[in-house]
DNA sequence: CTCAGTGCAAAAGCTTTGCATAATA
DNA sequence: TATTATGCAAAGCTTTTGCACTGAG
């Protein structure tokens, strides 16, 4: 049983559960999304989509990031750059290190939510619903290539 | 002696220094990203600006902006929303949590870097240039006010 | 006096929206 | 069949850029 079958059959679930109406487009992005490990925009998005879907449009592509953020099925995160980037939810709280050099996105886990709650006196009360991270700057195999 | 006397000549010579002419828009741009203790946005600075200058226009803003983040005199922060918001640059590492609720914005500092670079493994030979905190949620008195 | 900086207006992204058509449940 | 979702095109925002003029050094 292909790979595709699945992941089709599981966004077609997500959607159903979420009340949404399963269409082909909705569920070529969320594969997309899913399988896009570096960060994609929706741009990006598009691209690839239109690469299976040539009429898919732009507008779709948009709504449907709305529509899966607004369930919290992906995430939005702002990085450097205007425009927003897209990734499926993860269940737990994971952070971001980008290398400027290559691109390359690092992934990972750090209960930062609960240090910060423990450690910062104003925060001790607070409600904390969102909490994103970003680092950035050159990974070892870059440094070494400049110099 | 006024306190924008002081704030003047402050701008004037981190101009000077900057190797940047000293202009009566930059000095303005700067008083009021150094007083605006929300995060400002570039609209927001136009605003505040035009009440000063009426004259003064919203690509000088923008490019004020632009050169003085080049410079590392101001800082570029990247929110829940499409565009940036501008602050002085702080000379230690830290970090934002912000209430949806009244929208009011706590600083405080955290030594994060140091703390993934020892505790992650993929960070430890990362050259770390940039780190950006960003948490939300429900200050205290808000959750309070819901009830 | 020179050249960096400014204001204005126009252009260039990214994102949203209105409306007729197509597709799902 | 009744809506919901889509595609297209047009509009909306934020940000950038070209050019002639102004003002700091």
């Amino acid at each position: 049983m292909p790979a595709s079958t699945n992941a089709q059959a599981k966004n077609g679930n997500l959607l159903n559960n979420a009340g949404l109406r399963n269409t082909t487009q909705r569920a070529l992005i969320m594969d997309i999304i899913r399988q896009g490990r570096g960060h994609l925009d929706a741009d990006e998005v598009y691209r690839q989509a239109k690469r299976k879907q040539p009429r898919i449009s732009l507008s779709t592509v948009y709504r449907t990031l709305q529509k899966l953020k607004g369930l919290g099925l992906i995430e939005e995160l702002h990085f450097d750059e205007a425009h927003h980037h897209y990734e499926i939810k993860h269940p737990s709280e994971h952070h971001h290190l980008t290398c400027f050099g290559c691109g390359k996105v690092i992934e990972f886990q750090y209960p930062l939510t609960r240090l910060v709650k423990r450690n910062v006196h104003e925060a001790k009360e607070f409600d904390i619903t969102q909490t994103e991270l970003h680092m950035a700057g050159y990974c070892e195999q870059c440094r070494k290539n400049k110099k």
